[in-house]
DNA sequence: CCTTGACCTTCCAGTGAGTGGAAGGCCTAT
DNA sequence: ATAGGCCTTCCACTCACTGGAAGGTCAAGG
């Protein structure tokens, strides 16, 4: 299979996969005119690589989470420290960002919106400590 | 003021404050020996761009916002769009965040963590469609 | 057989917002 | 005079792609 085959049966561009393939997360082979040609089980790593980066997984991770895929001793708790310690990252994301959304919706209700230069906006930003 | 200084007062490491020269945000004199001098001016824009950097907005934003800080003749509608479409923005990333916080959450609950290879979040992330 | 257009290849550069480090100049105190 | 702590510039690296240029390959239609 060609790389827009593959690209569309997983869901991702075509220049992510080769990227992926430069960074040696996939390994298809090439076609003697040097396309390189998808195996099913490259589709299946390429759909592993797509469902984890969209729950926000790093590439390192999902270097690490692939490993454990393929091995099939693993242990799952390696697994699951993995997505728990992802799992504390985005809810220190989640609520930094909270913050902001709480501060600006502050500011953005209290601004009148209009022609005038007053704004609590800019106030808050450029006060004197 | 030396940069040493003007990064203690405005809060943003000197590498940080070199960048914002380098792209445009400050313009500090230079002393005779070729060290940046710090007016309180300065200072006082690195502290705005501090505070607006720690809302989320991008230096694009902080940019826009800065000119409009220093124009006493803007209109407030200017600041709070830019404002209003920087909440947007984080509240779609918010959004997005929760998803996958719900889902790994499942899947980590789910999840035994134990030294058996079976593991719901492969699962989820390897299973044939 | 030739062309057209849709594929595919590699390589280079850029994104955002810095961060790290090397090599070297300057300033103050001892 | 020398030590150390500043300061300077410049270059490379981060992360995960993304865009584009230049060129090779393949299948279909004329």
């Amino acid at each position: 299979m060609n790389i827009g085959d593959a690209a569309a049966q997983a869901g991702l561009p075509a220049k992510t996969i080769r990227y992926y393939e430069d960074i040696g997360l996939v390994k298809p082979r090439r076609d003697a005119n040097g396309y390189r040609a998808f195996a099913q089980s490259d589709i299946h790593k390429l759909t592993f690589l797509a469902r984890a980066r969209a729950l926000g997984f790093s590439i390192g991770d999902c270097r690490d989470l692939l490993a454990l895929w393929e091995d099939s001793s693993r242990a799952s708790s390696d697994v699951r420290q993995i997505a728990q310690e992802h799992l504390a990252r985005i809810e220190t994301k989640i609520a930094d960002l909270a913050d902001m959304r709480d501060t600006l919706k502050t500011l953005v209700r209290d601004c009148s919106g209009d022609d005038r230069p007053d704004c609590p906006i800019l106030k808050r930003l450029g006060d004197p400590t």
